[in-house]
DNA sequence: TCAATCAGAATGTCTTGGACAAAATGATGG
DNA sequence: CCATCATTTTGTCCAAGACATTCTGATTGA
């Protein structure tokens, strides 16, 4: 395996592949007739690992002299723990469907989730908890990448038939939704405008990775009264706090911006005239308080 | 704009980029305090261009050193020669709603051309070519970033909504969708789905960027009879060619592998044992086909 | 106990210029 | 008009060094 093809299946560049080389000795690449890098497959592996756990933070000065087995048992340190919960019985159903690639059964079976329960509650107590169980199972490598591909797209295509069903009406406030760049996770996203949607709220989507200049864009034009931003925990929080500061000194005061997500941006203080949903519940709360504002 | 910047905005690879201004003087790109090179924009804008013609077949040491006017001149070449249409009325109205930013308007307009004339038309007919249309404007900078976002959301609504109202029957044949890594282009992806749900296919859709070691396993236990991957313009033909020699070699067979979307990579040979979809119409052929093999 | 500050280490990205395989082109001959 | 071969053209890879940025961990102050 080239060393482009490593960079393709591993998300690692080029340059950062070569540096490594060089500082830990690891990967340690032959080389083919003409001296170019040839990677073997256990060592492609290895850097998927490595890759993985540090998408989690662990540092890769640490972790790379480790084997293969040593990197496994990393990945389930913090189970042992005690936080780990077990899954009640109504969702593991759901984690035990994905891992027998049920996949139609499953997409019916949350369906019936969200006519049994509303919306509401669907997004939160089933939506939630399962996707950190999905994320968990990922971080342990127990997943497959085209298992958590068939679960996104599931809740992704049962989440936005149940959106198109919530009658719309061109009520206030008006949300303008998507993410930063380089935050790619959608689902987090759906699941808030289902929440807003929910509250009566006009709901307006740009999908994910929209620069910050065109969100402003996009809400002025849109004349939205709210910027929602939505965060996976992996989001580098810098970056998050960089891009809202910067979001709020280019949108006009009266637009406000909401911040929801992953905890760990909103553990930062976040710039000043941002507020953070903490929790998908706050929803709720936050567009009564808007409304109660806008009345006043 | 930095290196990295570009790379990511042009699809060049800093090699590239480094590598053209070394040989044809441009980009020609100033260098910050630390030595590193800023891209101004209007350079980014016109290497955007240089790379839409070249993959449309023209070659960089040809094109390299016109200037952006004449960039655009060459780029509706081939127009003049009467190929050229106009954009019906039909259809340049949704250009219009795109660019006032008229999105409820538009999702509307689009949901009733679906019922109008039916999901098979609407998609041959209405998306294929308004999709054209909108990648031409984005290409000459006509239109803003959140504008194609609002464009693609849109579509992606009226699309997963139409599909999902397509009775599925757990029919024959089952096929297996998504795109290669780095081709994050869903819009493809959904158009097919829906061409091939219309021919009672039973689709499974793996969302975008699925590693093809990722594919066979999903394939495999979703006994699925067809993959079918989608490709945008953009997609670099090599990296396609490689993909699928390599996911050929790792399927089962009987499993048979479709290739779509831009017309790039199907211009190419393709690997042994891979069908190309040169049009959407060409789904219905394919799916009768198929069934005749697999009647046989 | 918590938050802020700061030095030092860790880490990824950028730099240069050369080399060469792969692909496209164009000329030649059948 | 098609095949073959030589000749560009073009993208990717290599090396080692530099340095901005981020993270860690200790120290200080509230």
């Amino acid at each position: 395996m080239g060393i482009g093809a490593v960079e393709r299946d591993t998300g690692l560049s080029k340059d950062t592949l070569r540096v490594w080389e060089r500082r830990y000795g690891f990967p340690n690449p032959e080389r083919d007739a003409f001296g170019e890098r040839v990677y073997p497959r256990e060592q492609v592996e290895r850097l998927r690992t490595i890759k993985r756990l540090m998408d989690n933070g662990h540092r890769p000065g640490k972790i790379m002299q480790l084997s293969l087995d040593a990197l496994k048992a990393l990945s389930h340190e913090g189970e042992v723990g005690g936080t780990r919960v077990e899954l009640p019985d109504s969702l593991a159903r759901f984690v035990h469907m994905v891992r027998s690639h049920h996949v139609d059964e499953l997409r019916r079976a949350l369906g019936q989730e969200v006519v049994r329960n509303g919306l509401g509650r669907f997004v939160s107590e089933v939506v939630a908890p399962l996707n950190v169980a999905i994320g968990e199972l990922w971080l342990q490598g127990a997943l497959e990448v085209f298992e958590e591909h068939l679960y996104t797209e599931s809740l992704q295509v049962v989440l936005r038939n149940a959106i198109a069903n919530v009658p719309q009406s061109p009520a206030a406030p008006r949300v303008l939704l998507t993410t930063f760049p380089n935050e790619q996770h959608g689902l987090g996203l759906l699941m808030a405008e289902a929440m807003l949607v929910l509250e009566g709220a006009h709901c307006i989507s740009l999908g994910i990775e929209t620069p910050v200049w065109d969100i402003v864009l996009g809400a002025t034009s849109q004349s939205a009264d709210i910027v929602a931003l939505s965060f996976s925990l992996a989001y580098p929080a810098a970056q998050a706090v960089d891009g809202l500061a910067e979001l709020r000194r280019s949108l006009p005061a009266q637009i406000e911006i909401w911040a929801g997500g992953g905890t760990e941006v909103l553990g930062r203080r976040l710039p000043e005239g941002v507020r953070a949903m903490t929790s998908l519940a706050a929803v709720h709360e936050g567009v009564k308080a808007w409304r109660a504002r806008r009345a006043s």
